[in-house]
DNA sequence: GCTTTATCTCAAGTGAACTTGAGGTCGTAG
DNA sequence: CTACGACCTCAAGTTCACTTGAGATAAAGC
């Protein structure tokens, strides 16, 4: 049928993960095949380039169901530009920002909240999880000791 | 004695993190307490420095056991700089430098392996798993099927 | 004194991302 | 025709980073 589509252990070598990956992104959804009369798995080049995604985009601490959600954006019929990529991973601008900051921080000095002035870890500008702040009421928080941030 | 030192509660609402994760941290050896009389964790405010880092850490994809090996080597004895952490943190330097490329290229244009020039997965400078071309010989890898790789 | 709130320990449970294993099919090489 | 390698399914196991729960203690408020 498709002769230049691949075997899920050629997929397998050329992308450097197991064939029990690909088998498990198959079933959450993160890549597509068709079946032989054998039932044996036949993918389209064009999964190489999703599987890539999903390994990139998990070392730099974005999980499966992220990638999935931006994957889901990326048409699968027709012959997919960079456009459609860009396009599709446009709801992850922000987040791939903060990380960007946040790693140069940490390479860069290490003393991501001295570098940045903020006394305290709830105002650092860098470090704010779940905008506890917000939540809590605004303004610098106080406790009842007074000795300074310095570590 | 050091009243100037925090409970477990009180770091666990300045860090933003529950109470069973820094018992879980100080279990694994990233952070460290003394004791009340009472049996009460203590602890010293550089301590959420270390619990900064850690979640920083995480949330671009550094195990715990990557943060350990740096705080490792950030002394607790005395007053820790700036330099001092970065001389810690410098076995991190190449990791953090090609976590940081790899979001840029996801962040702008999610096409990294087209943007870069090269032709296939492989030989991409950007992925290249385990040095995969390394282990199994050098140059790049040939398949029996032609079609390009645009996706 | 009594209750509440914060803390303690330790064991077991959870979710994410896979990996491993058992048992079976298919197609080509010898 | 038999062996072999590559593939199949499905269930269970593994690691990491925590979270939850049970049962106990201890200072603080009424």
């Amino acid at each position: 049928m498709r002769p230049n589509d691949l075997s899920v252990g050629e997929m397998a070598a050329r992308a450097g993960v197991p064939v029990s990956t690909l088998h498990y992104y198959e079933a959450e959804g993160l890549i597509e095949s068709w079946r032989t009369p054998a039932n044996h798995r036949r993918y389209d080049r064009r999964e190489l380039r999703r599987i890539a995604i999903v390994r990139v985009a998990l070392t730099v601490g974005v999980s499966l169901k992220e990638v999935k959600a931006v994957l889901d954006g990326v048409p699968r019929d027709k012959a997919v530009g960079k456009d459609d990529w860009a396009a599709a991973a446009s709801p992850w601008a922000d987040m791939l920002d903060e990380k960007i900051e946040l790693l140069q921080r940490l390479r860069d000095q290490m003393g991501f909240c001295i570098g940045c002035g903020c006394l305290s870890l709830d105002n650092c500008p860098l470090y704010n999880p779940e905008d506890v702040l917000g939540e809590n009421g605004a303004g610098p928080r106080r406790w009842t000791g007074e000795a300074d941030e310095r570590a």
